[in-house]
DNA sequence: GCCATATATTCGAAAACATGAATATGTTCA
DNA sequence: TGAACATATTCATGTTTTCGAATATATGGC
């Protein structure tokens, strides 16, 4: 099937996708539950066509499928683990904590951490719509 | 410090950092030791002054630090967790393995697996000086 | 200082990406 | 069918990235 090469040509493209802000919190709000392109707009700040066009991104690394719902389409993550390891990689790679990468090995575990303590400091940060 | 949003940006930077074959390959050949531009140069099959260029990115992005020791500079990943981070991608992610990420969480047993598995497929695919 | 080796940077053209605006497609409901 | 809503795509443009070629910088030995 696939070699080394070709896992890594293909991680490398998964990596470029996920390589803008706007899609790491896409990733980020799919996690745990399947929203809707108005509910990830309207979260993000971001206008329905950008969010269109960065799902497009996301659905064609293979990020996210998607399945429609009456008007809407609701998306989800293709990989359940890809957030985790998103997360897992902001805390212990940007954040500076290589012993996190140490002793929390699980997803749930690392999201956890930086949620205490981080999320409150970011209320001010949101886009305007 | 960093909010959630400055980690987020940060991360995403990284991400796109990484979102290149070649700089897939110089994190994974960087893994465990340091080594000098002409090594990854001949190692990779690329110029090296293409891999100064890739290096010169991941050095932007703080994925990597250097040192020189006489002519020769070498590399080394910033964050020691970081190849493992990226092999844990390759497996569980692009080579559609979630039951990997379930049970091996710990960067040397994904290694393990991965190399074990792919290593011998991958034979044919040098790139050419 | 000069030469060879090792690495980094600059340059330029093509390709890829980002993004707002406009428009198109699909769905429900009356 | 037509109107309203939800989402996707296309278009045009400015920005960034890619990559080879050429050139520059740094180091050690003579």
């Amino acid at each position: 099937m696939a070699g080394l090469t070709d896992i890594r040509n293909e991680l490398a493209e998964l990596l470029k996708a996920l390589g803008h802000p706007d899609r790491v919190r896409l990733v980020e709000e799919l996690n745990g539950s399947e929203k809707d392109v108005q509910t990830l707009s309207d979260t993000l700040g971001v206008r329905q066509a950008r969010v269109s066009q960065h799902l497009a991104v996301l659905r064609a690394s293979n990020v996210v499928e998607d399945r429609r719902d009456g008007r809407h389409v609701l998306y989800r993550l293709a990989k359940p683990t890809l957030a985790a390891w998103i997360i897992l990689g902001g805390a212990t790679l940007v954040d500076a904590r290589p012993e996190l990468g140490e002793d929390l090995n699980t997803p749930d575990e690392i999201r956890l951490v930086l949620e205490e303590e981080s999320e409150e400091k970011d209320e001010k940060n949101r886009k305007k719509q």
